[in-house]
DNA sequence: ATCCCGAGGG
DNA sequence: CCCTCTGGAT
């Protein structure tokens, strides 16, 4: 099958199957999802949705977040993975917001990635929730479902060769839908440990349907 | 025991 | 490239 036809089928099975497909997240502006991003690594939406509405109620803004302390954020959220980093990368993040962004969440990836907890897949994800960018932000998720469909070749080892092929292969208005597609098709269906590939309208194009292996 | 919408530092 | 961080769910 050619490359072209396999990503246009995936795309219709997606299209028919989850024609609304949003983040998880709970957020009510751009401060507030950059928060819940940096949250999210190696940590479920779930988890973090529980402990936001608090941290949310108490530093609604980036002066009064860079005005507390990582000792007190850390007690916010002390049931997400690496609290102590992100308590410590949260505080920074609102400091340098105020200081170098006028208190604005920034719109380029450059810019985004100073800011203290914002690596590459969290820059992306903010350029496409945020500000419409046509950006893929490749996790866990996207990386492995992308493997196993076979919309990149093995030799896309990292992330960001993963993402640099997808965007290529992907039309540019369907990329953020797209982003997300993969993402929920992940957590839900072709889900890391035990993929639910009866469920799976996709598992004629994968290789390793039936023959399930962990991982990638 | 392995994974969850990773990032920072060596 | 490697390692560390390090809570909760399965």
């Amino acid at each position: 099958m050619r490359k072209q036809e396999l990503y246009n089928k995936v795309i219709e099975y997606f299209q028919a199957t989850m024609p609304v497909a949003e983040t998880e997240l709970h957020y009510s502006n751009p401060f507030e999802l950059l928060i819940a991003v940096i949250l999210s690594a190696q940590c479920t939406d779930k988890r973090v949705n529980m402990i936001t509405p608090p941290l949310f109620r108490d530093f609604p803004t980036p002066e009064s977040l860079a005005a507390s302390t990582p000792e007190v954020i850390f007690e916010y959220i002390r049931s997400v993975s690496y609290p102590n980093n992100k308590a410590k990368h949260l505080v920074g993040m609102a400091q340098m917001l105020v200081k170098d962004f006028q208190s604005e969440v920034p719109d380029t990836l450059e810019q985004l990635i100073k800011l203290p907890g914002v690596g590459r897949k969290t820059a992306n994800v903010i350029q496409s929730v945020v500000f419409n960018k046509a950006t893929m932000a490749v996790d866990t998720h996207v990386f492995r479902v992308s493997h196993r469909i076979g919309l990149v070749p093995k030799t896309c080892t990292t992330p960001l060769a993963t993402e640099k092929h997808l965007v290529k292969h992907i039309p540019e208005a369907l990329i953020p839908t797209a982003h997300h597609w993969l993402i929920l098709h992940g957590r839900y269906v072709c889900t890391a440990r035990s993929p639910k590939c009866s469920e799976c309208g996709l598992n004629g194009l994968c290789k390793e349907s039936l023959k399930i292996k962990p991982g990638i």
